[in-house]
DNA sequence: AACCCGTTATACGGGTCCGTACAACCGGCG
DNA sequence: CGCCGGTTGTACGGACCCGTATAACGGGTT
């Protein structure tokens, strides 16, 4: 056999690269091959055609950011909380998946394709939040709001431009997340149940 | 004089319309000259290039999403919430603004121009966010706390899949706004000072 | 009615990209 | 060593796009 210098993995790997840093619409064949330091040649050999790479593209995402973090967190978590905090900061931190999630969350604006996959992985994430909260609020509809305002802030954080005269964007958060993570909340919640 | 058929805020309108629905690179002469019914020949009696018509197009998304929502804000606008809460309607609600605002932000996150353009629009939103919150809550870390989330929440909400069972995402979202935008939090808040 | 001049259509050169065809290459195997 | 087959480079046709040049058009003016 001939040799194989640029497996199917090395496409996937610079496609999703390349939808970091430039969104769905720069994940073209040819940039990729030149950024390989290959031609295009060899790309149809283990693709159809440029949608089958961004398929796979999705799948591999999907299996590192939701299987990969989730079976970590088995592993190692703690409590509920411990665990939100970890998903949290294994998906949301470095710079290898966060690009790519917000990128995705973009491109399934436009795709129904991938916005199935992104509710998908959402409704997992989803899923550890509510644990979380639901460990010290016992209503279940604030259990909910809690879950979505945290995940709201872990992605609408990374579009918002404002500024926090006097404070960095960091200890909003970390003051946010308090106010979302521990016991506090409207004085009703505490009591009932 | 000749006809103006075509107007220079046509070219305006039809970007801003292809913005909306295919980001940034959807944005072609070419292309919104075939939603026109004309040919880009009169194109560039306007613009002195592509570049041209997208900095005229953020200016008037700027003019429109935030002067104009904020005099109509000062002119109708009960007390600091009221305000906080037209304005989340007047630029979140329907189907102008909002996805140009969405397409501007992921359009940010790769033009260091457009992100400043962004951060002022953005600035002017907090500040009313700080306002109406800073009514009832004395802590001005708590204040930032609360402007950020109910920020994230308007926006990142478009950005999220997942679903909540039983629940519709409105009922969530007006769930959370109660949690942020009334007199519940932690308890010292509500005492100190 | 003839002219003017801004608007528009058409045509062009240059560039990027997709997907295909085919030739060149090269490691392993007979 | 020479063949084989998968990998790669090169070349191509078609499509889209940018920006320019130039001609056609047509309403307003004289």
């Amino acid at each position: 056999m001939g040799a194989l210098r640029t497996p199917r993995e090395k496409w996937v790997e610079e496609g999703l690269r390349a939808l970091a840093t430039g969104g769905v619409d720069a994940v073209r064949v040819e940039a990729l091959a030149k950024a390989l330091g290959v031609t295009k040649g060899g790309f149809y050999g283990y693709f159809a055609d440029r949608g089958e790479l961004l398929a796979e593209m999705l799948d591999t995402w999907e299996r590192e950011s939701v299987d990969t973090v989730l079976d970590r967190i088995e592993h190692e978590g703690g409590d509920a909380l411990d665990k939100v905090r970890l998903a949290g900061q294994l998906t949301f931190t470095g710079d290898r998946l966060l690009p790519i999630d917000l990128a995705v969350r973009d491109w399934a604006r436009r795709d129904p394709q991938v916005a199935d996959r992104l509710r998908r992985v959402d409704n997992r994430r989803m899923q550890l939040l509510r644990d979380a909260i639901g460990t010290f609020c016992a209503d279940p509809d604030e259990v909910e709001a809690r879950s979505l305002l945290a995940f709201c802030m872990a992605i609408g954080n990374h579009f918002l431009a404002a500024d926090h005269p006097g404070r960095t964007r960091d200890e909003v958060k970390a003051r946010a997340s308090a106010l979302l993570l521990s016991g506090g909340g409207k004085p009703e919640s505490r009591y009932r149940r």
